[in-house]
DNA sequence: CCGTTGTAAGTGAACGTTCACTCACATTAT
DNA sequence: ATAATGTGAGTGAACGTTCACTTACAACGG
């Protein structure tokens, strides 16, 4: 099902480490290929282009985003399980893996190339809808409150945990990502429930 | 009182506009030199360097900033109404100046110089810092809730005003930011005043 | 007035570096 | 032996920055 040889996944997860070491500035050829402990006319041997690389990475991430997002729905939980479950799985996975965040939430980075910018944004709305469709749920259900649009409410869920993870980043990791993760989802269930 | 002289301000604007019309990577001294109407070395006249500029927007961002601030927080209003203002204020802003917003929600892009990233770091943390005093104000005279602190509650908006602003920015302004703001703060309003 | 000198700014070629990418050749695996 | 992969020098473009030179204009002494 992995449309990925052995080497290219090689290739991808020495970049995500990369990345999540030196900042995507960081995430050239050259040094992609130091990390490998090969060369850099070597990568073209499995990739086209760095873009390639890139967007390889956005594609696992999707796969794995994907798979767990399955389990999750397919629980029988209650709306607010469900948004706690998601909330603390994207604080867990950013935790165990920053250049993940530091590829999906720089934009700005990739604004000059199209298919990375509409990838990303992909996955931000992604994101965003998935949390809009669980809170709907619950607000038919009534265990979410009705008076604030479900998209308003994902808004500021989304929101809040961008913010979270990109200063975690660029303070360098100086907080646990996941106890702020618990602090939020402990505030945010104070305001869905009212 | 403004440290800038008639051509270093015009060499500020300029690359305002540039990063508001082609994104920060655009904003190269060719470039800048070419919208101003000049030749790059001619740049160099005005300013030391690339990295001078850039926190000269940030700077004149600042100034501008304060200015708002004080009278804002200066005027006889409750705590909820200084709340209100300062929010429509900073989407007022952005709205009319897509740059600003560029160049303070792009700290990827600053990574490796240390002075730029640690200003628009500042800018970031000063942002909250002022939503987070005018929320414990409103929370000692019982006019927000108080069950979630008021650092909490600051990240959210805070979270939610860049998420905004950023999809508005890479949707190349798709929708108008300061409708979205007045649903925002209506939703703000419900949730802090319970 | 006139000519000399000083000064701020513009000009555009050039430099050093970095980068993604290519290519001819070598090595390895099947 | 053939195909796949590694190797590393090479290419051209982009970039920030520098530099020698020019231009416009002001200051000033005779």
């Amino acid at each position: 099902m992995n449309t990925f040889t052995e080497k290219q996944l090689n290739i991808i997860n020495a970049a995500i480490e990369l990345i999540a070491e030196k900042g995507i500035q960081q995430m050239t050829i050259k040094n992609l290929s130091k990390k490998i402990g090969t060369v850099d006319g070597a990568i073209y041997r499995h990739f086209d282009s760095k873009i390639e690389i890139l967007l390889g990475i956005l594609k696992l991430f999707r796969q794995n985003k994907d798979g767990t997002l399955q389990s999750l729905i397919a629980q029988e939980s209650s709306s607010l399980q469900k948004l706690e479950g998601l909330l603390t799985g994207r604080f867990r996975k950013f935790s165990a893996n920053p250049a993940i965040a530091a590829v999906i939430f720089s934009e700005e980075i990739f604004q000059n190339e199209k298919s990375l910018a509409d990838e990303v944004f992909k996955i931000m709305q992604d994101s965003q809808n998935t949390i809009e469709t669980i809170i709907l749920k619950g607000q038919s259900e009534n265990q979410i409150r009705n008076d604030i649009s479900a998209d308003q409410l994902a808004l500021l869920i989304t929101g809040a945990l961008r913010l979270i993870v990109t200063k975690w980043r660029l303070t360098e990791f100086s907080f646990d990502l996941q106890t702020e993760g618990q602090k939020l989802w402990k505030s945010i269930y104070k305001i869905v429930t009212n």
